[in-house]
DNA sequence: TCCAATCTGTAACGACCACTACACAAAGCC
DNA sequence: GGCTTTGTGTAGTGGTCGTTACAGATTGGA
């Protein structure tokens, strides 16, 4: 499995990812180039290369170690929360925060990036699944457009995203976020 | 004034600004080189530049053709509708149909150009002194907060967008604009 | 201690980038 | 028909892109 002999790898592959996430993140995909990497993180192209991979490939794991960490909130919110409502509610709160979190680059690096579709559509199949649960458990009232519902609130969160990247305060997410809170359909009694 | 002597363009200008602009609307600033412009249009790079400068200038020359016809509706909403109201709705339900219209490209150039923050944030501006002006006349009511509103209507029209961009159908982006609009405060008896 | 294996730094690779020098073609004016 | 002016096509410019060949450094095992 792990090499058991040769020389040893002169920095820490965590650190250097999480540098190459937050560039990835603040500039996209083709606006980074791979000189970019190695000068914020310091690791020379072939080093970078033995440890990762192509550009591609660095991307991708980009991408999942932000899914796993900055961008974990939602799929959290989805798992813990009992009701589609709280778990909406919470990615929606959350975002506000994690989008103008300082020293960190704003907005959703998935949101963001115009090749990530997939994992954009995942993430609003699932709200719209957990949705569709509370509209077959009686949670919501059968008349409910679970689609339709989520793919507002899909609509919300990239907003959200796109004002943080311009510059909006914590304040003004937290204020989309309320609104379009609003809209929620009453739960059945 | 105009040039009265010499060889005649090989090209109609205002044509191959429309591909331009099209060819930036799809792929980005960065993403369209100037050999793919050269190659959609027809046109070789020093007649390119010629017509119109750097890229840059090409840029913003097609930014500005974007904003006098396929992103003017927003503009003309503003100006024709008598009430913020009004010309939100109109402003919302046009954006449905603009961002999925066939044989173009999806969504706003504008919203999808990270580099138009200044023009984005004059929509959202005028979009906001609009509602101030109802509040002012008493149309809207007087604890109407018009920043609040206008942001979130910047929200919706961005999620609209990039939701075009990803490919979700006209009907879609019109359930958003709608379940957005019901958020509106119900104007002064 | 010598070897095989792995990593590192230098220095390049060909491909593409935005951009242009230059010679030639086409237009109006005399 | 000259002459000036302007656009076109070819063929490049230097620079940056992602990627890698290669030689030297560093490691554990024999």
């Amino acid at each position: 499995m792990s090499a058991v002999v040769g020389r040893k790898r002169g920095f820490d592959r965590d650190d250097v990812l999480d540098q190459v996430t937050r560039a990835f993140w603040r500039d996209g995909y083709q606006a980074t180039s791979v000189a970019d990497l190695t000068a914020t993180t310091g690791v020379n192209p072939p080093s970078l290369y033995a440890a990762f991979g192509d550009k591609q490939a660095l991307f991708a794991e980009a991408v999942a170690r932000y899914q796993q960490t900055y961008g974990a909130f939602t799929a959290r919110a989805l798992d813990e929360e009992p009701t589609a409502r709280h778990a909406v509610e919470r990615i929606l709160t959350e975002a506000a925060i994690e989008y103008t979190t300082p020293d960190r680059p704003k907005g959703c690096l998935i949101l963001s990036a115009p090749e990530l579709t997939g994992p954009r559509d995942q993430a609003r199949q699932a709200v719209e699944a957990k949705i569709r649960h509370d509209v077959a458990t009686g949670v919501l009232p059968s008349g409910t457009d679970a689609h339709r519902l989520a793919v507002f609130v899909a609509a919300t969160v990239r907003g959200m995203s796109s004002l943080a990247r311009d510059g909006a305060t914590r304040a003004e997410l937290h204020d989309v976020a309320r609104t379009a809170l609003s809209v929620w359909p009453a739960p059945v009694p």
